[in-house]
DNA sequence: AATGTATACGAACGATCGTGCTATCTTCTA
DNA sequence: TAGAAGATAGCACGATCGTTCGTATACATT
């Protein structure tokens, strides 16, 4: 399949833009994001980018496919090549809070920040938002509900509670360490998360 | 001390400004806010509303103060009228759910928002949204800490980690409610705090 | 009664926003 | 090799942003 120079051109372009574009709205928030600074940072005119998605909302749903390439390829995927049961659970929470750690977006998971930022709105980009949400959150749940199907969990975990903590144990420690520095929250994470774990696997 | 009827008038529409202020920096975020929509919305000039404080930043940082005195309001004295201890922790968590639950504003809890908000930036806003947080933080740690002076806890709680561990439940209650919506975020966080401090609690 | 102070308004400022329209490149196709 | 197609730039638009200025009004101080 021959590819197309001028398409790839822009593919290209689309990229770089959109690579910048996920680590701003990471720290400024999708709102924050403006073409006229996307353009300047990037030595590009306005209108290209502009032309690049045809409108302000398209380039914000862009930036959250973006995003959850990313995300999908720093923690969801190391994760699966983990064996099924408690040990993939343990990867994921340790990929999770790596993710988180070494800053892939500047300003902590993107997810964290912009789901605060439109988690109350309407439209696209929050559906968008809400749904890569949704689907990390059901992520987290099927690897619970697996380890428990192999025997590794005991059969009276909540599997949806269990989850859930898991869940906030990762998220609080991003917004601690996001807005207060050092790694403190994620030592917090991970005893709190080995301790529950701990508590909940057979033996 | 008799009161000046201008500044009187002033601190009048400063207040009427201010809640509706903290109610949209809920949803749409403290730089969401602007002067205009503000005025247009309390039928007031663009002007009279900027020249009340005097700039955009001044504005952002008394809607955090507002919002904080709404929070002390709604969490921090109702929790410190309950005898100390394990009964006042509980009373924290129980207060706090509730404060998010009953969309004290509308866009949940105001601190996750404009905490997620401005997280990575700096700035005073930054400063006084991280203070306001960091207090709260600090409020959970202490009462937990009273609760294991008063013997209730056991010896060997980590304090910080257990505080920690409520917040993070909190939190997430908070963020997966708003996000999508319906009472059940909030039925797991119950849950999981009970659990955990059942299992923290002597005897 | 006269002077000063604070609220509140209307109009306008320069800057930036997202969005068009048009022209100029580069690249592919016939 | 001519022309179509896509990428990118330049320029201008209407709207909105935070902010400034001048002014009218209400209250306080003298």
């Amino acid at each position: 399949m021959p590819v197309d120079g001028r398409v790839a051109r822009g593919d290209a372009t689309r990229r770089i833009v959109l690579r910048r574009a996920v680590d701003i709205a990471s720290v400024e928030g999708l709102d924050g994001l403006s073409l006229g600074r996307l353009a300047a940072e990037l030595e590009l005119s306005k209108s290209g980018v502009f032309a690049l998605f045809g409108s302000k909302e398209e380039l914000q749903l862009a930036a959250v496919e973006t995003a959850s390439a990313i995300f999908a390829e720093n923690v969801v995927e190391p994760t699966l090549r983990v064996e099924q049961g408690i040990a993939r659970l343990r990867a994921l929470c340790a990929n999770w809070l790596d993710y988180s750690e070494r800053r892939v977006f500047p300003g902590g998971c993107f997810f964290f920040n912009t789901g605060a930022e439109f988690d109350a709105r309407t439209g696209r980009v929050h559906d968008a938002v809400a749904n890569a949400s949704r689907a990390f959150a059901q992520f987290i749940r099927s690897t619970v509900v697996e380890a428990r199907k192999a025997g590794h969990l005991r059969e009276s975990v909540d599997v949806n509670r269990l989850a859930f903590e898991l869940h906030a144990l990762g998220r609080a420690a991003n917004a601690d360490s996001v807005m207060f520095g050092g790694t403190e929250p994620y030592a917090l994470a991970r005893a709190a998360i080995t301790a529950r774990l701990d508590d909940a696997a057979v033996q």
